[in-house]
DNA sequence: TTTGAATATTTAACAGTGTTAACTATATTT
DNA sequence: AAATATAGTTAACACTGTTAAATATTCAAA
């Protein structure tokens, strides 16, 4: 009985798993535009009603994918990093490495920043995990830089709060408004606000308040 | 004939008008969301067929209602903004104006930053209209400070820039991904962010570099 | 004023969308 | 093997944007 309780579970973390996979890979090339519940059953190889067997709705299902996106641009990200030397650089890089993801899958974009979740119940964890995705990128960097005293902790905070917003914006602007004009304008531009962000954080330290 | 002339165009901007204003009006009442052709033109007074009459596509219809929404919140910040002190307290207050807008109508935010167009062709006016349009909203006080020497031209351009990244990322935070958790605590943080921008702005004035 | 042509508007249809209920096929248990 | 529970599919519904065909309306000429 516990067995088979045990083997339905498994089974159906399976079967949500094609479903995932499927979403994930439609996600990736086409984009949320092109993504529909019958063309996800499809590829996953079932009738398109199976998937509310799984899952509650498509955007249940389409947030599940958010998790797999992150672990994913997390590698993309430490590869990207491993030779940047620790602390504000590094932060520095991290946040290019991480716009540098959504660029190259502005479809994961959308899905982090602009799907709207109606139906909160349930989400926030969700939501939370991709409000402080970035932070958790920089984390160990942050922290080390605390623990040594190069920075304070609200100043790091603060820092965090100011680099989510800018890299926020800078996607936005230019994956839906096309500013500025070209890709390399853009990631010039994006690595100058970051590295203002990061150079006025020491000046903040070195003055009083 | 050139009396006709004019008159059918006279109509035929007249209908047009129509169907903007319905359009605006659900925008602003309902969302991006829920807008349709067919409520569009219900709205109007006309069949859902007749749309397409005066507009290529629902989106081209859609992209109309952005200079209209201009002006609208250029006077809504206007009044706002009447008593501020000029210089940077009002270049502050009209960044946060502009933000309120927008939290008030979130349709129109989506409308202005999130909606795609594809069919770029005929459409980089708008784009450029809604990409420069608080830096137009601030041009007066911008150009001011540049006269009278208290600021350069390339911090100002620089600043500019800065203002429209970051009202757009903590505008997406806050209405796509509820970050800050509520309006209290969102405003507050704006303002620090606008303030911090604007404050170390006058820093690199008095320093060289 | 009535006819004929041009124009404006609507209806019908198509190919999509997400979602639910009813039906069928597949496993599982007795 | 028969009865039951589960999984999966098909059909249907109410939407979406868009186009072509059919209808109504306007307008100029006879």
């Amino acid at each position: 009985m516990r067995v088979n309780m045990g083997n339905k579970e498994i089974q159906e973390q399976r079967i949500r798993g094609y479903f995932v996979q499927a979403t994930k890979e439609i996600l990736k090339a086409e984009g949320l535009h092109s993504l529909s519940v019958r063309n996800i059953a499809n590829k996953a190889g079932y009738s398109y009603a199976t998937i509310y067997n799984y899952f509650r709705d498509v955007k249940d299902l389409v947030f599940e994918c958010v998790k797999d996106f992150q672990e994913e641009a997390e590698t993309f990200v430490k590869v990207q990093t491993k030779k940047s030397e620790p602390g504000i650089p590094k932060i520095k890089s991290i946040s290019i490495a991480y716009i540098n993801y959504f660029i190259e899958y502005p479809g994961i974009f959308e899905l982090f920043f602009i799907e709207k979740m109606y139906n909160i119940a349930g989400k926030q964890p969700t939501i939370d995990l991709i409000n402080t995705f970035l932070e958790r990128l920089c984390a160990e960097e942050w922290n080390s830089m605390v623990l040594e005293k190069q920075i304070s902790q609200k100043a790091s905070d603060s820092a965090k709060v100011k680099l989510q917003i800018i890299t926020t914006g800078l996607l936005l602007m230019y994956l839906h408004r096309q500013y500025p004009a070209d890709y390399k304008q853009f990631i010039a531009l994006a690595a100058k606000e970051i590295d203002e962000t990061l150079d006025n954080l020491n000046l903040s330290k070195q003055s009083k308040k």
